[in-house]
DNA sequence: CATTTGTGATAT
DNA sequence: ATATCACA
């Protein structure tokens, strides 16, 4: 007996804590201890975003402050991410969501990913077919899954009997290939994560949450009314805001059972007939939306509050944000280009602007033509002047917004063999070719945990990849590496363990010091222990392991004091090292280039699947970038994993923070600042000098140039303002040159963007060009995925115009998870 | 002062 | 087109 509502196999999976495991992740050391995940630590430490399962254990709770989370739980450490451009960056958890995303994308096609950390999948198709030719379900397959209503096995024990459910029998092959699409999550990434099986979106978002970490849960259909028993309208997905607030409100319930007992006719009259017989359907258990194809979002935007006295009023200070804000989203929507070939046409500027004590919130659209930040910056300006300049020339701005939208694909790009004229290796490269990442993405993680002949393809193009770049770029001992391990080690058991020793690479230290080598053994060999542990839940160990590595540490005492110099000594007599991994590095200097070229090297390192997150994280450690300015002539490319590592490490102990970016007292203004931004600091200091030395542009107002102007907004400034506190012409050419492009440095014109590339980086750079177009090329083969789910329409959708106005007061109802 | 900052969807 | 909501 086959109904409509029953057929499919909808499973819902979700990251748990899914920021504090990336910084775990990342940080191997933070396994075990309670964690958090805090923005913005300057108040009351930080608010935070993310909570791990054993902080929680102790009371913390997602929306507290830092400062109560050390309270509830003095040990916990908090993790605070880093930023950019004086806003949270969470381009890291996006990266890992993206990660997680390709591994659940070789289960079916249609997968839709719901948010960061979670997706939808409709995986009928495999259990059907899997139904086909399975022998006997055993409990070891199910090892993980819970089964509402009864016991697991005796779940089983229901399928001996003629009158089985065949629905639930569909289901519980749905949990086999859970546990296993699970497994190979973990596997990939080192990520856990939990899951609800259940014939629709909203049962499996329901089942997910009903066993958390790391474990699944099944719920038959069979089982729904005595879940819905005493289950509260807000558990309903789409229920928890203010519409399931009026709706019990209007109803006088509380519980799905209670729902149940309201007539459709009741419902649609009182809401609408969607929304109305939505609620019917869902009060039984049954919701027919689709699973959407959609791997990458709709839009793509960046915002800011300015709350209280932090609200802009000059146009310095609407200027600063504008500017910020649209750097922040061409450089996503660059990304996004190499990413998924696409472009966005329109622009949404929002705004929140508060006229005689009033907020006053609007948004307008605005067509885009261009990645070009200044003009989006114009544009955006001109609307927010448009709205929000009051007569007098000031602003009162609480709140400002872009976002990008209406994408469209791009053409073709231009043929990948152009690339490869103006260099000297095309033969290699050419047979990179996009087939290899297809194998990769769709072959290698195949569906039963074994390995299949492509996996052997896939192996060997990566290798291939890993002698062309090696090529391409100076031999290099990180590489080597990365490279015995593709020859060495069968690609079947190992999966895990290739990622964690690509990551060992990634922390090398330069051969070139003894002691370096001594150390770096040293923490290789300790990091790679303590990652093993990560597999197996443990923390008792970790800490004497730890305790030896930092110990190590300790040794420098350097390190405590000034980390800056503590890194320039391993940073001093590096040559051209490992530039494979990142000619960001290199970019850097190019401005645009910057952020766009992470995810190429990734792509070169391992694909997403593999994609080394540490190379992000040290990307965004602008502290040791800065530095890497610095010497941009002299040993330009330095990776920074190492110092990144270090100070993560040494965090861990001796702070209970863990900040990617902690503030200092500056000594010569003795005004806080961000370590991150120490560097440019102190430049700032240096030019100011040389230019006070000149005494023409700055009179004796010596600290005019940083503390400019005006109201309320003033400490905020202090440590806000960077870039654009300088003003001076000759300050920022001073600065240009570790900055902007370099000047008086022999360069070179790329022939791909036609830009001045410095011959130290030349090389580096055509690289990224290759790297590129590989992108683009994968990325729009990987294209064409999109089937539509095989269900009827979207009959429901829930969203509903409240009939009453005022909802009730807040209730501070907490998700269990992220 | 102050749950940030995205996302997407829907109603009008 | 835009205001508002839900949710993470």
């Amino acid at each position: 007996m086959e109904f409509e509502h029953t057929n499919r196999v909808i499973v819902l999976v979700d990251m748990d804590c899914f920021y504090c495991q990336v910084e775990e992740k990342l940080n191997p050391f933070l396994v075990g201890k309670p964690i958090a995940v805090v923005q913005y630590n300057a108040w009351k430490g930080g608010g935070i975003i993310a909570v791990n399962y054993p902080a929680r254990d102790k009371g913390v709770t997602r929306h507290m402050r830092g400062n109560e989370a050390k309270a509830k739980c003095p040990n916990i450490v908090l993790v605070r991410v880093p930023t950019q451009r004086d806003k949270a960056d969470l381009t890291k958890y996006r990266d890992a969501g993206k990660e997680v995303a390709a591994v659940l994308q070789a289960y079916t096609p249609l997968l839709e990913r719901a948010s960061v950390d979670e997706a939808y999948m409709d995986i009928t198709d495999a259990v059907n077919e899997r139904l086909l030719n399975e022998h006997p379900i055993t409990l070891e397959q199910l090892r993980n899954t819970h089964v509402v209503g009864c016991n697991t096995q005796d779940f089983l024990d229901s399928f001996k009997y003629e009158h089985h459910l065949e629905s639930n029998l569909k289901l519980c092959m749905g949990g086999i290939i859970t546990e296993e699409i699970r497994a190979a999550v973990f596997e990939k990434t080192g990520y856990k994560c939990s899951a609800g099986i259940a014939h629709n979106k909203v049962l499996a978002k329901l089942a997910c949450g009903l066993h958390k970490p790391n474990q699944q849960t099944i719920l038959p259909q069979d089982s729904v009314n005595s879940l819905y028993e005493t289950l509260p309208l807000r558990k309903i997905r789409s229920l928890g805001g203010k519409f399931g607030c009026n709706l019990s409100e209007d109803l006088g319930i509380t519980t799905m059972k209670e729902l149940q007992q309201i007539s459709e006719n009741d419902l649609i009259n009182r809401y609408d007939d969607k929304t109305g017989s939505w609620l019917y359907k869902i009060a039984r258990g049954i919701d027919l939306e689709p699973v959407t194809v959609r791997l990458v979002s709709k839009s793509i935007g960046c915002c800011k509050k300015f709350p209280g006295r932090t609200a802009l009023v000059c146009c310095e200070d609407v200027q600063y944000w504008v500017n910020e804000l649209s750097n922040e989203i061409t450089e996503r929507l660059n990304r996004d280009l190499e990413e998924n070939n696409r472009k966005a046409k329109h622009m949404v500027v929002g705004f929140v602007n508060e006229i005689n004590r009033r907020d006053v919130s609007a948004s307008r659209t605005h067509p885009l033509h261009s990645y070009d930040a200044e003009k989006i910056a114009a544009d955006m300006l001109k609307v927010v002047n448009k709205h929000c300049l009051n007569s007098n020339g000031y602003y009162r701005i609480k709140y400002l917004g872009i976002s990008a939208g209406k994408f469209e694909d791009c053409k073709k790009g231009y043929d990948i063999s152009s690339y490869f004229k103006s260099g000297d290796k095309e033969a290699n490269t050419q047979s990179v070719k996009p087939e290899y990442n297809l194998s990769y993405f769709f072959s290698k993680i195949e569906k039963h945990g074994a390995v299949n002949e492509t996996s052997m393809d896939t192996k060997e193009a990566l290798q291939e990849e890993s002698n062309n770049l090696e090529e391409s770029c100076n031999s290099n001992d990180s590489i080597y590496k990365n490279q015995n391990l593709l020859d060495d080690q069968d690609v079947k058991s190992d999966n895990l363990e290739a990622i964690y020793e690509a990551d060992t690479v990634m922390i090398d230290f330069p051969e070139t010091n003894d002691d370096n080598t001594k150390y770096e053994t040293k923490i290789q060999t300790s990091f790679t222990d303590v990652l093993s542990l990560v597999n197996r839940d443990k923390d008792s160990e970790s800490d004497s392991i730890t305790d030896e590595i930092l110990n190590n540490e300790d040794k420098d005492d350097n390190s405590k004091a000034n980390t800056s110099s503590y890194f320039s000594h391993y940073f001093k007599n590096v040559e051209s090292f490992s530039r494979n991994f990142d000619t960001s590095k290199y970019l850097d200097v190019s401005n645009n280039e910057v952020e766009t070229s992470s995810p190429e090297n990734d792509e070169i390192i391992g694909g997403e699947t593999f994609g080394n997150s540490e190379t992000f994280e040290s990307t965004n450690n602008t502290n040791v970038l800065e530095h890497q300015k610095e010497n941009i002539n002299t040993s330009p490319i330095l990776n920074n994993s190492t110092a990144y590592f270090n100070l993560q490490n040494y965090a861990a102990t001796f702070g209970q923070v863990i900040d990617n970016d902690t503030k200092e007292k500056c000594k010569e203004c003795n005004k806080q600042i961000l370590k991150t931004d120490m560097t440019s600091h102190m430049d700032y200091h240096f030019a100011l000098q040389i230019v006070r030395n000149e005494a023409h542009l700055y009179n004796n107002n010596s600290t005019s140039a940083i503390s400019n102007p005006p109201k309320k907004t003033v400490e905020v400034k202090k440590t806000k303002r960077k870039r654009s506190e300088i003003t001076s012409t000759k300050l920022t050419t001073f600065l240009k040159s570790n900055t902007q492009e370099v000047v008086n440095v022999p360069t070179e014109t790329c022939p791909h963007c036609d830009k001045n590339i410095p011959n130290t980086e030349f090389a580096s750079h055509l690289d990224y060009h290759v790297a590129k177009k590989l992108h683009l090329e994968i990325n729009s083969l990987l294209k064409d995925n999109t089937k539509t789910a095989p269900v009827p329409k979207n009959i429901n959708k829930t969203k509903q115009k409240p009939k009453q106005g005022k909802p009730p007061s807040v209730i501070a109802f907490f998700k269990q998870d992220t």
